[in-house]
DNA sequence: GAGCACTGC
């Protein structure tokens, strides 16, 4: 390590300062100058024993040789932090062009950044930004900035060529997010139009280096150069349009303003975690790929001989075991779901109380994401002396939470996963194995400060079968948002976009039917205006967005509004298994007997009540009124906290948009009218056997126990989730007119089969159309 | 008549 050898002489560090500089984005008291300099000098020393250090001229150099570049780089190689400060150094920021990194996780993009600000001693949101969504933290002098990549995406809405970026780092791209994913299509095609551009051939043809413009020429671009959005798309039909503006650039050329008005090429770098080099670079045309070594420690595996019957009962024992057996240190359990969490923290407190005096205490902590953050925090606290910490985590642990001191990690290899299909638009919840690439992620948070255990609970015959990588989550999911933003993009032919893995067809093509039916696409399939276009403008489901829409023409915005923020975030309600019926008690408070709809309309806005009586959360006695009122009336203040954000951001763009927002007051008909008209497809009609039928599919549904409507028996309803769990449920669900449907969906219902299937005699039976 | 992994705009 040449680099390092200079620090070596220096005094030893107090080792108190040296814990809390890892601590990425922690908040820090004021110090004074001499603690800073030091602080500066340790932040100095750190950098420098990072495994990618020595690299650093040999990546700056690959970058400039390659368009694009792989690099692989395990848990704790410095990639993230490093490589964006390299390329800074190394002049990729000359122009005022930005180095944008993008993430999976929101707190990634945060406390990365502030980390890399510290690294370099400026304030985050100068130098060094981040961009997520509800919060941006650049300006104009930002020149690295780590954002998530929905983001980005959304960023190339406004700037199809991402003129901005001379470099996009894909971090974590082993993740495959369906963001990630998007992104790399993206890029690749913008990437092809800026090498194409006429600079960039000019570039090639005399080998220059970076190139060298005054600042402020973006803008200046953007200004002037509108077409670029319809001009920059390898599968757009206009494509003549772009053989028009190369023609434009070459007059350009000629009258000098080449220097100004064109475009420098976009470097693309993928950072992977994971060993599957071969799927990125392939993709990439055969980019070069770098590895940087990582500095993880050593993890111990251990398999059972056999098949275990039990998962539960066997993490149980395998959890005993440790806690008597095994040398101090925290144990992981990787748990697939709240239900199962809660009764193993039940069956380990049964247990450890029926130990002999004197056996080491057990400190169980659970953590899943439905879980309210202050109960969450928890599994942050360091046990008391002689005591273990179990966590019974769901994949939660894996990846978004990184929790200190774990030496074993207990690894049933499971995971609940959703599954969709496109075919019937059910969504299900399905406890699978994992893949071989998520088992080594679990076993890797045993060895983050120290050797570790871990203890996979099924054979080594078991793991080799296991599949290498997680299936993308492109490949499992409703692609209608996807779609929907290609073709804001400008990308007509999605069938034939250049996805690293296609989605099915059949996700393609239910997708566009759907989008179609929603008005959002013209008959050619190309996106509509105003509809498709303000569709696609609204950060919300392409459903919401549409009911959005609609409820401007039906008077009930305002509502609409609140109910779409609501429905955008999960688990409003925090439900513990064994406080049902308070839970229930603390929901009457809010509830419609019309249905969930209104019931989340009467929580946001006794939400937004509170807040104002108190003001916003700014001291600690506000925000404990504030948490409080969630407490006593089981509300998960965090979804709500989000859903409020939503709420300000829609209103926003409605607003800039030009449409009215106006309220409905008591009049709840209005609203329930416009649900109809929104969510028409999704209406079922109630069975004389009790059950509802839904009335598109045929399919037989339950009322999802956690709904208002849940134990009533309206003659007809819309709902807005279809689960497959025990039974097929539906959530989310409003009492609706029958008559509604064939007066507001005409192409989907008419009146005569609405009444068949209402009168007495046919008992309902009969079905509404195939 | 009884239940829901994780992200992201």
């Amino acid at each position: 390590m040449q680099f390092g050898d200079h620090f070596k002489a220096m005094k030893p560090l107090d080792p108190s300062v040296k814990s809390e500089a890892c601590v990425l984005g922690q908040k820090r008291k004021k110090s004074t100058p001499k603690e800073a300099a030091v602080r500066k000098c340790l932040i100095l020393e750190q950098k420098c024993s990072l495994p990618i250090f020595s690299a650093r001229e040999k990546l700056i150099h690959q970058v400039n040789q390659n368009n694009t570049l792989i690099v692989i780089g395990e848990t704790g190689s410095g990639k993230t932090t490093q490589l964006p400060q390299f390329l800074y150094a190394g002049g990729f920021c000359k122009a005022g062009k930005i180095i944008g990194i993008t993430q999976p996780r929101r707190v990634a993009a945060v406390s990365v950044a502030s980390r890399v600000a510290e690294e370099m001693d400026v304030e985050v949101g100068k130098e060094v930004g981040f961009s997520i969504r509800f919060e941006d933290a650049t300006s104009s002098i930002t020149r690295i900035k780590y954002m998530t990549d929905g983001m980005l995406l959304r960023e190339a809405l406004l700037d199809p060529l991402l003129k901005k970026y001379s470099v996009v780092i894909v971090d974590e791209a082993h993740e495959r997010t369906i963001h990630t994913d998007v992104l790399f299509g993206l890029l690749k095609g913008i990437q092809a139009r800026r090498s194409n551009s006429i600079e960039g051939k000019f570039r090639e043809e005399n080998g220059a280096e970076w190139k060298k413009t005054k600042r402020g020429d973006v803008t200046e671009d953007s200004k002037r150069n509108g077409n670029d959005q319809k001009a920059a798309w390898p599968h757009n039909q206009k494509a003549n349009m772009f053989e028009t503006s190369i023609e434009k650039e070459k007059d350009h050329h000629a009258n000098g303003f080449l220097m100004e008005k064109s475009l420098s090429p976009l470097k693309i770098v993928i950072m992977s975690a994971t060993l599957d080099a071969q799927g990125f670079s392939d993709y990439f045309g055969g980019a070069k790929v770098v590895y940087i070594q990582g500095r993880q420690f050593p993890v111990e595996i251990y398999y059972t001989y056999m098949p275990e019957a039990d998962y539960l009962d066997a993490a149980l024992i395998t959890t005993l075991q440790v806690h008597i057996e095994e040398d101090p240190g925290d144990v992981l359990v990787f748990l697939t779901g709240q239900e199962e969490i809660e009764s193993m923290e039940r069956l380990l407190h049964d247990r450890i109380s029926c130990f002999p005096e004197g056996t080491a205490k057990i400190m169980v902590v659970p953590i899943f994401a439905a879980l309210p953050s202050d109960q969450q925090m928890k599994v942050f606290k360091a046990a008391p002396v002689g005591t273990r910490k179990v966590i019974l985590a769901t994949n939660i642990a894996e990846t978004s939470v990184t929790i200190p001191g774990i030496r074993y990690v207990i690894d049933p290899g499971l995971v609940k996963a959703r599954m969709y299909n496109p075919r019937t638009g059910v969504e299900a919840l399905a406890i699978v194995p994992i893949s071989k690439a998520q088992a080594l992620q679990r076993s890797g948070r045993a060895g983050r400060e120290g050797p570790g255990k871990c203890f996979r609970l099924y054979t080594e015959e078991a793991f080799h079968k296991l599949d290498d990588v997680t299936v993308p989550e492109i490949r499992r999911c409703n692609l209608s948002s996807v779609v929907l933003q290609l073709k804001a993009l400008g990308i007509d032919d999605v069938l034939g976009f250049d996805f690293m893995d296609k989605p099915s067809r059949m996700a393609i093509v239910k997708s566009l039917e759907h989008l179609y039916t929603l008005g959002a696409l013209t008959d050619e399939g190309k996106l509509s205006n105003p509809v498709g276009v303000q569709m696609a403008r609204l950060p919300l489901e392409p459903l919401f967005a549409k009911a959005m829409l609609m409820s401007v023409s039906f008077k009930c915005s305002e509502e609409m509004l609140a109910a779409v923020a609501m429905l955008s975030v999960e688990s409003i309600f925090f439900t513990p298994q064994d406080k049902l019926k308070e839970v229930n008690l603390a929901k009457l408070r809010f509830s419609s007997s019309e249905g969930d709809h209104i019931t989340y309309v009467n929580v946001l806005c006794a939400y937004m009540g509170e807040l104002k009586k108190i003001g916003e959360p700014q001291d600690k006695k506000a925000k404990k009124s504030l948490q409080n009122w969630c407490n006593i009336h089981f509300i998960n203040g965090r979804s709500l906290k989000r859903a409020l954000d939503i709420h300000r951001q829609i209103q926003g763009y409605i607003q800039g948009i030009g449409l009215e927002l106006l309220s409905c007051g008591e009049d709840y008909s209005s609203f329930r009218r416009c649900l109809a008209a929104s969510f028409f497809l999704n209406a079922a009609c109630k069975q004389p056997d009790g059950t509802f039928r839904a009335l598109a599919s045929g399919q037989i549904v339950s009322i999802h126990p956690s709904s208002v409507m849940f134990g009533k028996k309206p003659d007809c309803i819309i709902f807005n989730e279809l689960v497959h769990t025990n039974k097929h449920y539906i959530r989310n669900v409003t009492r609706i007119d029958p008559l509604w449907l064939p007066e507001l969906a005409p192409r989907f219902y008419c009146t005569k089969d609405i009444q068949t299937n209402f009168l007495p005699d046919s008992q309902g039976q009969k079905p509404l159309q195939d």
